[in-house]
RNA sequence: GGCCUCGUAGUUCAAUGGAUAGAACGGCCCUCUCCUAAAGGGCAAAUACAGGUUCGAUUCCUGUCGGGGCUACCA
């Protein structure tokens, strides 16, 4: 199935071709975008005035010879205006046809990918012993989606938490437990106490320097295979595990696997010795570095960095002085386990945007190994606080995830309680949750990925405008429509009649706004930007609200109370999926 | 210092180089004998600054100012 705006791309494609011939790319494909300004059409193309460059043509003349090539077009009026527009404004019939489709259509008209890939989606990846914090949020719902969007599209996806299990907070975490924790207590509150122990431990650091030697050899012994402290280190790692699934699944977010970094433990060493034998690492300054191979012009070079005009090298630390391995020896080891043992075309990162570098490195250093593949690292931006600074995760005083998830929960069933006073309790605290956990992810989902953004707790669990709830109201409000109709099986009922009509502006709008929909999912996952589809289901919401108010459905009569019934339905339809791409749920009442 | 990134209504965010820069919150007006008012309909309000590229710039380039990040043994 194609898209209306791809439809039209592919006539004007042809249309450009006839007028311009060979002065056209071979593998030339128009574009055709959604009119920022319905006055003009639904659909816009700029191309004339960007191909008139090209062929030295008056871009206006040439925009006039595609028009009449195109001629008559079954799917809209062409139309030509300003330096070279060209404006499509597409004919009732063809959104009635279109509505027809998607009816049929369990998909609603989204195509699927022409190239399946196999892709290693990593995201979320906390610590150990240290719970998630808002600053998890942008990877774990990021990522969630994406793994939700790509597997919708036909891809196979392999969704993989790259948990922090053996970094050098364990050092710390060996010494509280054997010196601080109160085994009972730690039956009871395994997490919290882990928690509490691990804040101690750290802050007593900061005063006893000598403590933190300690720490250091507890890690040393852990890393050296000591039974006693892998026995612990095993069952922090259990714990901590219990308590992230707690989070996850009232997240409704989940893994294919938990290969966390100890999981490429043994992979480290032959890995270096590997990279040193192919001479693509060796020794400096005591540490087994990678530095650049020269393939990069300087200024894109990820090893090189400018100091005082000349190009200093900045390489990649692959073994420490002290034999210690780093951050970059595991995900080299990672990486090359996901393409060995997954088969995966394509792995992508959704880890923040400090580590662009570092990303850039361990690509290069596949490149150098021959390893090839689509690696994505799919940036976001910081969290900040209210001074505009980000978010400190060191001071303790950050927020943990769960105490979000927990307020949002909160302010959601205040409003269910003065809304709906007589919902039985079980539906209330149920309503709570899908409005609180929806509210947080719409919210996370709507910013650009790549810009930073404020916290802001009434920001992020606010509950009216252009928010979850808003979107779940609309469909409450078709299914309130729906049950009062009398109809008991709509997919029956609208297969039956095959008629649609559209006549007043709301319902147009309407229209034109349930055709959009496959056109976005797919350019909300090539761009890896959710934001692209909580603003369509938003700007669907809205037309479906206005329309509501102003048409009535169960009150008009025979052919147009078919057809308002038809666009309650699809309408619904998309919400529900589109909202089920972004992970979040829909409910019957409210 | 060098490199990267960001500066848009009072506030928080949108806008593949496109036409009159969109929303939300907050503010000010209206609308519930009517399918759930968690809603709808209005009003006021913004591209840091200075140049350049072109039919056209919030977007691309240069410079200035301001925030953040990265810049060899943390992850």
């Amino acid at each position: 199935m194609i898209t209306l705006p791809g439809q039209i791309a592919k006539k004007l494609t042809k249309a450009l071709r006839d007028e311009l011939g060979d002065a056209l790319p071979r593998d030339f494909c128009a574009t055709v975008t959604v009119s920022q300004d319905l006055r003009y059409g639904d659909y816009q193309s700029n191309e004339a005035m960007v191909l008139a460059k090209v062929a030295r043509r008056n871009p206006r003349e040439l925009a006039q010879a595609v028009v009449a090539k195109l001629g008559d077009m079954t799917e809209a009026e062409v139309s030509l205006a300003g330096p070279g527009f060209i404006n499509f404004r597409i004919k009732s019939e063809k959104y009635v046809e279109c509505l027809m489709d998607m009816l049929r259509d369990e998909r609603l008209g989204v195509p699927l990918v022409e190239c399946p890939q196999k892709i290693v989606i990593d995201f979320s990846a906390p610590n150990v012993a240290k719970p998630m914090h808002v600053g998890h949020i942008r990877s774990t719902i990021i990522g969630d989606t994406l793994a939700r969007l790509a597997r919708f599209m036909g891809h196979t996806v392999i969704t993989d938490n790259h948990i922090g299990d053996w970094g050098t907070q364990f050092g710390m975490i060996l010494w509280g437990w054997k010196n601080l924790v109160d085994q009972a207590a730690l039956e009871q509150h395994p997490i919290e106490v882990l928690l509490t122990t691990y804040k101690e431990v750290n802050k007593r650091c900061k005063e006893q320097p000598e403590l933190l030697e300690a720490c250091k050899s507890e890690l040393v012994r852990l890393q050296s295979g000591d039974p006693d402290n892998l026995a612990i280190w095993k069952r922090c790692i259990e714990v901590t595990k219990t308590g992230l699934k707690k989070i996850y699944d009232q997240l409704d977010i989940h893994f294919d696997y938990w290969l966390g970094e100890s999981f490429y433990n043994d992979a480290l060493a032959p890995l270096v010795k590997d990279l040193m034998a192919r001479g693509i690492a060796r020794e400096s300054e005591g540490a087994v570095c990678v530095f650049s191979d020269g393939f990069h012009a300087p200024q894109d070079d990820p090893f090189l960095v400018n100091k005082d005009g000349e190009w200093q090298p900045v390489p990649a630390i692959i073994r420490k002085a002290d034999g210690g391995f780093l951050y970059a020896t595991t995900d080299l080891a990672t990486l090359d386990y996901r393409i060995r043992e997954f088969q995966a075309d394509s792995i992508w990162y959704v880890v923040g945007a400090p580590q662009e570098k570092h990303f850039k490195q361990i690509f290069d250093i596949a490149r150098m190994r021959d390893i090839t593949g689509d690696f994505r690292h799919v940036a976001f931006g910081s969290i900040l606080g209210k001074d505009r600074r980000p978010f400190k995760t060191r001071d303790g005083e950050t927020v943990s995830l769960q105490d979000v998830i927990d307020e949002a929960i909160e302010r959601a069933a205040r409003v269910v309680q003065e809304k709906s006073p007589d919902m039985p309790t079980d539906e209330k605290d149920a309503v709570a949750e899908a409005v609180g956990i929806g509210a947080i992810k719409f919210a996370e989902l709507s910013q650009n990925r790549l810009s930073d953004y404020i916290f802001d707790w009434d920001k992020m669990l606010s509950l009216s405008g252009d928010t979850a709830p808003y979107l779940q109201n609309s469909y409450v409000r078709v299914r309130a429509i729906e049950r009062k109709s009398g109809i008991p099986d709509f997919s029956v009922f609208l297969s039956d009649r095959a008629c649609i009509r559209l006549s007043e502006d709301r319902e147009i709008n309407l229209a034109h706004a349930l055709c959009r929909f496959a056109e976005v999912v797919p350019a909300t996952l090539d761009d890896c930007r959710p934001n692209l589809l909580t603003a369509y289901l938003y700007d669907l919401a809205r037309a479906f609200h206005s329309f509501y108010e102003a048409c009535p459905v169960l009150r008009s009569e025979d052919s147009v109370r078919f057809s308002r019934l038809a666009l309650c339905e699809l309408t619904a339809r998309v919400l529900k999926l589109g909202m089920s791409l972004l992970g979040i749920r829909m409910l019957e009442r409210m």
